[in-house]
DNA sequence: CCTCAATGTTGACAACGTCTACATGACTGT
DNA sequence: ACAGTCATGTAGACGTTGTCAACATTGAGG
């Protein structure tokens, strides 16, 4: 099962950063963010307590390539939710994402990492969002309410989406029906002004 | 400034609880949750640093106090604004608040306290929302489409929020409009499909 | 007035993030 | 082949924190 990334009686380890975060995103996933010590993962990766220190500068910054990791993935499944399955797709996945991840999605927009002060996550952040709801809207600079419908669409997904995590949505709305099936039905309940959506989606669908 | 609480030269406080809450409320706003420790609040409130333990089980529990807090005051927002300004003016109302206590808004809903494990905070929420999104639908229980509107609304105004706080809109989508602007020109692009939002709408405009 | 339960204190413990000084050994230029 | 450099890992320390147990104080009720 884990292949033992730690050459035989070496006292340099090969690839620590990977073995790290490996080990961190395991924890995450399993205790969440808070329960998340950086002595944890050097235990787990058999190496000294400091050692993580000369790779990241602190325990957020840590997190900050963990929450890297989270915004390429969820950039990653977008993408391809575009091509294949238009706006309501994307949706769709955007909030089945964040249900598959509920921890790694915590960390991405829980505030815990100041993204500002990390470049690289501030950056992989910027190009999976902006690089989609904006793009989506540079196709037609003209009309702000283009924009302003996308950043409603974006919105409008990522609130269920924490909603469900958080299980602020009580199981009597859920009526009976599957997980995939309430999103589905929540999302179809909304329309957007304007001609506003029906540009997006094209521009959307042609995007791929 | 400071309301000394404190009974001159007594061994006894007088009202530590709300003493307590009142320094981390501040300590929440200024600094967030992570830097909120309970050794920092019994230094302001000058008695000796496990005293908390007497009216808290631990630190989760402190935090759900004051997330109650926080829930309460949303819910209180939200039925005032219900009653002055209708669907529009709720949403707008739930993105201000968030906007105006980020710190509070981020402990409510940021996965940091487990809410079903603190019976008066899980009541406090569930009567802020389910008692309001929820006593929505209840008025045409047979529509299972209003009540899936109703949560499709509650979730965009709480992605907008979310959003909004963590800073993820880029300044350039807010194309130089005021704050309270910009939101309600978001909101503004949605529509509800299908007869849902107008009775969600006369629902709430009711309730008052 | 006496007692007792509620409240506050003292001191301890383990865990953690982080720093500094030191050890190791892989790689590079000769 | 070899010496030296520098990235990488270690050892140990420090201050802070959450939490617990044992003890102290005192306001309120019989």
């Amino acid at each position: 099962m884990s292949t033992s990334r730690r050459r035989k009686h070496s006292y340099h380890h090969g690839d620590l950063p990977a073995t790290l975060l490996r080990a961190a995103g395991k924890i995450l996933e399993e205790e969440g963010v808070d329960a998340l010590s950086l002595r944890e993962l050097t235990r787990r990766a058999g190496v000294s307590h400091a050692a993580p220190y000369r790779h990241f500068p602190d325990r957020e910054s840590l997190l900050a390539a963990l929450a890297a990791e989270g915004f390429a993935l969820l950039g990653e499944a977008q993408r391809e939710a575009a091509a294949a399955a238009g706006l309501r797709g994307m949706g769709e996945t955007y909030v089945g994402f964040a249900l598959a991840h509920p921890q790694r999605f915590r960390l991405m927009f829980g505030g815990t990492v100041r993204i500002a002060r990390h470049k690289a996550l501030r950056e992989v952040a910027t190009r999976a969002f902006d690089g989609l709801a904006g793009a989506l809207a540079a196709r037609s600079p003209e009309a702000q309410g283009a924009r302003d419908a996308s950043i409603a669409a974006w919105a409008l997904v990522h609130g269920l989406a924490q909603l469900l995590l958080e299980g602020r949505v009580a199981q009597a709305a859920r009526a009976g029906r599957s997980e995939a099936r309430f999103v589905s039905d929540v999302l179809a309940t909304i329309r957007f002004a304007a001609g506003a959506p029906a540009r997006a989606a094209a521009a959307v669908d042609q995007s791929a």
